[in-house]
DNA sequence: ACAATTCAAATGAAAATGCACTTATAGCCA
DNA sequence: TGGCTATAAGTGCATTTTCATTTGAATTGT
């Protein structure tokens, strides 16, 4: 049976710009995050590799930063994944309270081969968009990103 | 101390859209959460609320696919969310497979008290941009909504 | 009318997350 | 130097989420 949608003209949350950027985000994702549920990967998972693609050796904080997640979110996540021999963590030289966390050889491995995916999978994205639409996607991302960069620890 | 960037120039995740427009949608919404938080109420509630303003009568399926949860997680949100008083469920006529959730009246005040200060916050936000760009925000995430909506249940 | 299929919602056990707090180290400054 | 504050990471418990499955109802095809 076909179920109606209510009688209102505009829903609230179709104009309201914080979940139209969340829904955006969510849809724009899902395909990929499909891909990752097909492997037996987590989205967080997928983003801590990510984060560590190209590092030297990121701070637990950092990551936690990086990935949208909380600090103490962040380090059961890596004893996860230092289990699983994704990553390793290694005490930093100069600060004795930072934890240098790197990739593993399989880390890098699985990043990398990820990230080629997600790579094609946002080229298929962005060739749905006129193409100036889709040079304006990003720059206006940044933007927004650049605007509303808060504070840390507000 | 202070703790240097790893030396490569551009993060993978930097330029990957995906990423830019998951890390947009959280700093963005950060403050309003940071509200939320204060007040005591969750996101996942506020988007149900928010979801049910003007609405005789959401499904399940439809509430949770409106606030990018999934169906079991609404159900039991759904559960505490009635146990505070905050929604209501009844039987939908036509089809008794369908479950029909409204706001109570306490529910109804507190989206409508939410939505206000919701709105307040975007508006602080759009301020922050050129007025023609904030204009050209919501057009370009709708427009990515409508390219990337993808058939339900894949 | 009836089996087979599809669909909506609920359930249960396992896993992940959030919050407040602890521990250890660093920076500051009198 | 000694003590105060700030910062990084880890911990424990309660709460929430996930995944797979179940239950009950509608639809489809014959």
């Amino acid at each position: 049976m076909e179920i109606p949608s209510p009688p209102s003209g505009v829903r609230f949350i179709d104009d309201y710009l914080v979940y139209l950027l969340a829904r955006a985000a969510h849809q724009v994702s899902s395909e990929f995050h499909e891909q990752l549920r097909r492997r037996g990967i987590s989205v967080a998972v997928w983003r801590v590799l990510s984060g560590l693609i190209g590092s030297e050796g990121e701070t637990v904080t950092g990551l936690a930063e990086a990935c949208l997640l909380q600090q103490p979110t962040m380090t059961k996540l890596l004893d996860r994944m230092t289990r699983s021999g994704l990553v390793s963590r290694s005490p930093d030289q100069r600060d004795r309270r930072v934890v240098r966390v790197c990739l593993t050889a399989a880390g890098r491995a699985m990043a990398e081969d990820l990230a080629l995916a997600a790579k094609a999978h946002e080229a298929e994205l962005l060739a749905r968009h006129p193409p100036a639409e889709a040079e304006a996607i990003k720059n206006l991302l940044r933007s927004i990103l650049a605007r509303h960069d808060r504070p840390r620890r507000g």
